[in-house]
DNA sequence: CCAAAAGTGTTCCGTCTACACCCATGG
DNA sequence: CCATGGGTGTAGACGGAACACTTTTGG
């Protein structure tokens, strides 16, 4: 038997939270847990993770990667499951309240994670790990942002991840640096009086010239 | 069905090698292959990785790690078989010869690697890439050397996986940074006259003060 | 007019890079 | 005595970190 286990980060009030529910099934029903499944016979391990994550957002073609793949003997108190842990990054945005609410589901700050079913905080901890160095060489933050947004949110993105504050003029000038980070004529007025220049991630221009330093 | 496949790195002859042999079941009879076993039923996937390990050399408590794991429908001509990748670091010195004749092994330089069986090659450069990464902060390329080794030899090793020389002088700079890169009374005399002093990895002063950059 | 967030450059310091010559020894 | 690989320091360039004030505007 394998199975998929999905850290889904989400970004919100400033936070990198992690979306987790209560498990529905015996054995540890009740319990804290991440989404799962099972890999079917005619599918991909990928495309079952990319499947258990639209079941329960709704989203499709989302950012996933591969954490590990966890294979005690034990590890599961029912039969013999072998998992592949997954992470993946949403806009919350664009999570549908309604099915959050149909599975029970919750954002809880990756600082304040409770006991988890199984091996699952491992999981959750080598997901982080793993996620904090890529982002700091990869464009992914963007994935948990609207498609607009402020640098201010980026900046505030960057330090929820990476713990520790970060200067901002450092920030903006290495920002001014990636010339696919592109400014638009559009303001966010909902954060401040003055109101803050929207940017958004071009990633046709990325891909001509991929440097990714924050 | 899970299956573990070892990507083994050697260095030897001042070259990055990865052990592979003529696959010995049909499909795919005679094809260069990665070494591979299944996954027990009472055995945790990272135990049946090291045991296929033993099983090819004879080596013990091998430094292995996980490089993913490759789930397509059809990436196995045969059954499906999902498989988990790792990479481990071995002294080809201590791997006994006549293990390697009775299975027909052979090292071949990381960058003339033939055509392998199923998905082998994209295993191999995954387990590259990471490696590569890993092995510039983490003291894992000890691994790869006896537990007397010269600074030259060393130098080598780094430059043959990241491929591209390096400075003489920066590289023992960094070196004597190092305190738990010891030098020992020993000297070497195998590759020049003058004799080059041996170093030992101190793993426990390592763990003192972790650091490790190259 | 003031609170609250947005926006903007320069200096300093530490790190990395480039670079060339003497040493010890066996044959 | 010479060929071969071992061993050593310094100066300049570059990149990262520290740091404070002005701007805008809604209420």
């Amino acid at each position: 038997m394998v199975s998929v286990d999905c850290i889904i980060f989400g970004f919100d009030q400033n936070k990198l939270k992690v979306l987790i529910g209560r498990r529905q099934m015996d054995p540890g029903r009740g319990e804290w847990s991440l989404y799962g499944g099972f890999v079917g016979a005619d599918e991909s391990v990928n495309d079952a993770a990319a499947r258990t994550l639209y079941e329960l957002t709704g989203m499709r073609h989302v950012y996933m990667q591969q954490v590990g793949t966890f294979g005690d003997v034990n590890r599961d108190p029912g039969e013999r499951v072998i998992s592949v842990a997954y992470y993946a990054l949403i806009n919350v945005g664009d999570y549908d309240e309604r099915l959050m609410h149909e599975y029970g589901a919750e954002w809880v700050d990756v600082s304040f994670i409770p006991l988890l079913y199984s091996d699952h905080n491992t999981m959750v901890q080598k997901a982080i790990e793993i996620m904090r160095q890529k982002i700091r060489t990869k464009p992914i933050g963007f994935r948990l942002l609207p498609p607009l947004f402020t640098l201010t949110q980026l900046q505030h993105l960057h330090e929820a991840v990476q713990g520790g504050e970060i200067d901002k003029r450092n920030f903006r000038k290495r920002i001014k640096e990636m010339g696919y980070i592109e400014k638009t004529e559009l303001v966010d007025k909902t954060h401040s009086r003055r109101g803050a220049a929207l940017y958004r991630f071009n990633k046709k221009a990325y891909n001509e010239d991929p440097n990714f330093k924050l």
